[in-house]
DNA sequence: ATATTTTAAATTATATATGATTTGATATAT
DNA sequence: ATATATCAAATCATATATAATTTAAAATAT
């Protein structure tokens, strides 16, 4: 059971309090302030935010101190398009891989999603639907493809907290079109068609998104 | 005119060092020699070890020190499977954007690879090379996609510099490839085939790699 | 001779103090 | 009243010292 460094011990705290968005986009995080509330001098307190500027979460001006990094909402839609990318090349390159029991765990998955949407729990909705979405790329044998789509998914965690933004769902749409991407898998289509349509179900969310800022 | 700060120094040292190959993987890097080489305290050191860490040229294991990190050889093709796969989509979806400025600058790139190769200077071709594929999405408005692909690259030369290994280039065909690459930009095909094209010139080096490997 | 324990050395992790820089408040000039 | 300069406070950045941990070497036991 090995104890946390006090250095770890501050970075976990900090970066909980951002990606909770309990410190919000632009907030200072002045180091001795925090060193008083945890505890600790502040050398471990620089370390921790030297690691999260490097995530990007923190921004640090020298000489100025720190501030939880802005978020421009156009990131959030890069981000996914980017993923859009990814994730249907992901699926396809581990198709091959696809079991029985991972299109069993699919189906359960977004019958979770359904019954969170009927409770309007927007939360386990957004939990959920990402976990569909890890649960489609399970076998990648690619570590590094794996590990930035894993990546990227807690991106987006991380804005939708830091950022109150309008974020499109299209739960009901969305539903029926991971009942259609688990038969694409299922019935193992051909490579295009399941990259495209998993790319084309990421881009929708831009696509409504475009739709209602401009209508407004 | 700013003066860097001391952790700022420490950091361009030390990354310096590894993207250059002088720190091999595996490599311990011990503070306090560190600090006495750059006539420096043991805390900026250990703050630039943890960005660097963060970038995950560096493994920190607590009490006992960093080293630089081992790279697995896999992770050049992981890394370069990916890249394949982003820069086709980023190609496609600034395909509107394509200059006729550009496309001779693709075309002076290619050039200038084309003589690196008959010199022998595997080194200014590896270079231009990359230059040669992050000029095709010179114009890509998706700022985290391009930012993704730019670090790409560069962990592609990290790990070139840091692991000993073959690394297929197929320089005549790449080379001849680039000059489909153009045309296809300049005709402005239609973006299923140079998306495919695209991600294909880089996986052949992946499929050069193993065909070698298996055959030794 | 080998295995285990103890000790010493090397190094890491962090506290405290001090120097350096920025920011904000106040005073002065226009 | 506004602009500029000065000063003070807050905070950052880092040096030095000390405590903590790991690793290697030496001593002891089998």
């Amino acid at each position: 059971m090995k104890k946390d460094s006090k250095q770890e011990i501050a970075y976990q705290f900090i970066r909980s309090r951002i990606t909770e968005g309990i410190y919000v986009q632009g907030q200072r995080l002045v180091i001795d302030t925090l060193g008083k509330e945890l505890n600790l001098s502040p050398i471990p307190i620089r370390e921790a935010i030297r690691r999260l500027e490097a995530e990007g979460l923190v921004t640090i001006k020298a000489y100025s101190g720190a501030v939880v990094s802005f978020i421009d909402e156009k990131e959030y839609f890069e981000v996914l398009s980017t993923l859009a990318a990814l994730e249907g090349y992901a699926v396809v390159t581990s198709i091959s891989q696809v079991t029985i029991e991972q299109i069993g765990e699919l189906h359960e998955i977004n019958l979770q999603i359904k019954e969170a949407l009927h409770q309007f729990n927007f939360n386990g909705y957004i939990k959920l639907n990402k976990e569909f979405h890890l649960c489609t790329i399970k076998y990648c044998t690619n570590k590094s493809l794996f590990n930035l789509i894993e990546q990227m998914w807690e991106k987006l965690d991380t804005i939708r907290r830091l950022k109150p933004m309008y974020f499109p769902t299209r739960a009901p749409e969305a539903i029926s079109e991971h009942e259609k991407i688990i038969s694409l898998l299922e019935t193992k289509q051909p490579s295009f068609e399941i990259e495209q349509f998993i790319r084309k179900h990421h881009l929708a969310a831009i696509h409504e998104y475009n739709k209602n800022v401009t209508s407004s």
